[in-house]
RNA sequence: GCGCGAUUAGCUCAGUUGGUAGAGCAGUUCAUUUACACUGAAAAGGUCGGGGGUUCGAGCCCCUCAUCGCGCACCA
């Protein structure tokens, strides 16, 4: 390119003579939108963008996780969510996105707990309040380095509603469910099996356990007359009763309650036979004991039978003095020398080297699960779950695909109590006197409880915090301000709740139950879920396999809108996506095309006339092409396939557009005929301004870096952002 | 165990109600003061995992098998 000739054409602004450089525009672009207010619906009706009676649309952001950088899959939803929120605005609609930011209890605070074991510190040697001021510190100045990295995506979200989840309004949300949900006996505090992780001291819901496939050994044990199996001997130190099915035939000279003398680990027992119908006659010997206080299962058992209850493995996982020589132990090294014993004993009947099975473990150090009986607050969900099965069944809202409404009536019917106790700092305190003598709770908002209801007992306060679920889980209310505010009458039930398919049950379907459960109407009316940002190789991101794709770092390289292109297009909804860097690349180049497609248009279209008579053809490829494109590209982008329109609105500009409508000028703009010339160009720019448009939900900072050096008489808006749709009135 | 998904060009993936397949990247040939080389033109490349069925017609619907992946939940 020869920059002297271009120079020589007037009409180009100065910028259009070297390749588009998006650094060189996004920051500023963002600053001018941000100060222009119309990321506030409220603002847009003020102005006269919006008319005060326009619909609605409403996103309420998935706040992110104020506790580091963004990773590939913030920038997909910002992405996701930003050309929703940005369609709807140019469409007329009166349109709010609510973002914010997660405190993210727990997973915070395993994130704090890393750092402080690098500095050779730790949370339990610590003053709880130092630690939790220490976090706080810590995420607030993540806070802000987050919200920078969404506003870098080009999220149009109204910073002016921004809320943080451990804002007061946010507590008072939820401590106001947390007495309703009492006062409806939906709530409860109690000992049941919790699945306890002993190196986060926490006790943990079903859903942040994962299960590991393992291969282990398998113990066969002489217990009295019987064969016992077990793959964990070192909670055996306390089984004292012996488990069959009362209809197994072998065990049938055996009778409930039988009591039996037999040698075990640490000496002679008596063991007392019950017949029960966890019984498995197929399984092992049909025989079993039973620990209540580390299973389950048998913790069902005992409850039915009303069975003492022991705990053998401490906090820690470590053995208790009920394993006598072995007391202080650690489970796993304790477990060979407990074989060992036994086999000395003459009580180890054979060893299954093979034994393949699942263990729950900590979804974030992945140690073992040590179920252990706890007293913790539970929500009862079946009568919640119900409600939100009828409010799927009344179609009140829907899901972007068959399979997550399928997924999701899955689990609502087998859902079991959730368990909103944390022992964790770093979250939302649990109002509430708890019983040191027994193990009832008392909700206590005023701080006026002094002795426990249940045994008139000394009660304390509550040192416990609430799973960050279960405020998540209210974030709908919260950000809009249930009960009385304007943006509740206007804005819930959100249009769209947009999220990871990862989350539809953490976090999905506690907003729907807890929503429905506050309000009465659930709290969006389409749930899009949208799958997992993988490598390109389709393998999972991780530190380890160091396939990391930071977003700035693509951002930097390609540019924010080619990254979100690449992040659309052939990204089927609710289906895993490959991020390849080629692929952004691609729109790299794309982005460079529309740059110099507007060159051309600008160079060939001194003396415009915007009124200028269409000669017929010219007539024809508008009203017929160009109306034909965009009414499909719109119907796409109505029922939500982005994918589907961002590589229809590629092949509109790229091929259809400069391909062939720009060839085909060429020879028409040297017309003779003044005519034919004036149309052609009212034709380009027609297709021009049109391009831009539909390009500007996916595409926003270079088609407003464009928009903004266009000539007035071309647009029908100072920002892009807030210029109508076409064909929208 | 229960449930779900995938299998389409060398690679990564699209394909909305059934009408003999599309993109990006890679590869082939040609074009060089062209709006744009971050380019253009042209071609090449797939019996849509195997088998069976429904249909005038199947990548798409049904059955079955195989392989891969995911979710939930158990286990003495």
């Amino acid at each position: 390119m020869n920059p002297q000739n271009n120079a020589e054409i007037p009409n180009i602004p100065p910028i259009f003579l070297k390749p588009f450089s998006a650094q060189d525009y996004e920051n500023k672009l963002y600053a001018m939108w941000e100060n222009s207010g119309y990321f506030n619906p409220d603002v847009c009706i003020e102005k006269g963008i919006t008319a005060s009676d326009a619909e609605t649309f409403s996103i309420v952001m998935p706040p992110p996780n104020a506790n580091g950088s963004l990773h590939a899959g913030h920038a997909l939803f910002v992405t996701i969510q930003d050309i929703m929120i940005r369609y709807a605005r140019m469409q007329g609609k009166r349109t709010l996105w609510l973002p914010g930011a997660d405190h993210a209890g727990f997973e915070t605070q395993v994130v704090y707990e890393k750092k402080l074991e690098k500095e050779g510190r730790s949370r339990f040697t610590m003053d709880p309040k130092d630690l939790y001021k220490e976090i706080m510190d810590f995420t607030l100045s993540n806070k802000s380095f987050m919200e920078g990295q969404i506003r870098a995506l080009g999220a149009s979200c109204d910073w002016s509603r921004a809320l943080f989840t451990l804002d007061d309004r946010v507590i008072k949300t939820v401590y106001d469910t947390f007495l309703q949900l009492e006062k409806d006996n939906l709530l409860y505090r109690g000992a049941r099996i919790v699945n306890w992780c002993s190196k986060h001291q926490t006790s943990l819901s079903n859903l942040e356990t994962e299960h590991i496939e393992r291969v282990d050994k398998f113990y066969y044990f002489q217990y009295g007359p019987f064969v016992i199996g077990t793959a964990r001997p070192e909670t055996k130190f306390g089984d004292k009763y012996v488990v069959m099915h009362p209809d197994d035939a072998q065990y049938a000279q055996y009778t409930h309650g039988q009591q039996i003398e037999l040698e075990w680990i640490n000496g002679p027992i008596t063991a007392t036979v019950i017949k029960d119908e966890a019984g498995d006659p197929e399984m092992g010997s049909g025989a079993m004991t039973i620990t209540p206080w580390h299973s389950g299962i048998d913790f069902q058992v005992a409850k039915r039978h009303n069975l003492d209850y022991e705990q053998i493995i401490n906090w820690q996982g470590k053995l208790l003095p009920i394993a006598g020589e072995f007391t202080g132990m650690n489970i796993k090294e304790a477990r060979e020398k407990i074989v060992e014993k036994l086999a000395e004993k003459g009580l180890l009947v054979r060893v299954d080297e093979n034994y393949t099975h699942s263990v729950p473990c900590c979804y974030k150090c992945d140690r073992e699960i040590e179920p252990q009986i706890r007293a913790q607050w539970f929500v009862k969900t079946k009568p919640l779950a119900e409600k939100a099965v009828a409010a799927v069944n009344a179609k009140a809202f829907s899901f972007s695909t068959d399979r997550d409404e399928r997924v999701f009536r899955d689990w609502m019917d087998k859902i079991e109590d959730w368990n909103i106790s944390r022992q964790v700092i770093w979250g939302i305190p649990i109002p509430a006197k708890i019983c040191v003598d027994c193990d009832a709770g008392m909700v206590d908002l005023a701080n006026t409880v002094t002795e426990c209801t249940a045994c008139g007992g000394t009660v304390v306060a509550d040192p416990d915090t609430f799973d960050t679920w279960f405020s998540s889980g209210q974030w709908p209310l919260a950000t809009l301000n249930y009960p009385d505010s304007t943006d509740f009458k206007n804005y819930y039930p959100t249009s769209v709740m947009e999220t990871g398919k990862d989350i539809i049950f953490f976090w999905v379907a506690r907003m729907i139950m807890l929503g429905l459960y506050r309000t009465g109407n659930v709290p969006f009316k389409y749930v899009y879920l949208h799958g997992m940002v993988r490598d390109k190789h389709g393998k999972k991101m991780s530190k380890s396999k160091g396939n990391v794709i930071a977003p700035s770092e693509i951002q930097d390289k390609y540019g924010t809108d080619a990254l979100r292109m690449a992040l659309m297009v052939n990204n089927a909804p609710g289906s895993d996506m490959n991020l390849d860097p080629d692929k952004v690349n691609a729109y790299k180049k794309f982005a460079n095309k529309i740059w110099n497609i507007t060159r051309f248009v600008l160079s060939s279209t001194e003396e415009y006339q915007p009124n200028a008579p269409f000669t017929e053809t010219d007539a024809e490829i508008i009203n017929t092409i160009l109306t034909a494109q965009i009414t499909e590209i719109s119907s796409l982008m109505d029922n939500n396939r982005f994918d589907l329109a961002s590589e229809r609105i590629y092949h509109f500009v790229w091929t259809y557009f400069a391909d062939e409508l720009i060839e085909a000028s060429k020879p028409l703009l040297a017309s003779t005929d003044v005519k034919v010339v004036q149309s052609q160009k009212r034709l380009l720019v027609t297709h021009l301004i049109t391009s831009l448009k539909v390009l500007h939900p996916y595409m926003p900072f270079i088609t407003e870096a464009i928009w903004q050096e266009l000539p007035a008489e071309m647009k029908d808006s100072d920002m892009i952002m807030v210029a109508k749709w076409p064909g929208s009135k």
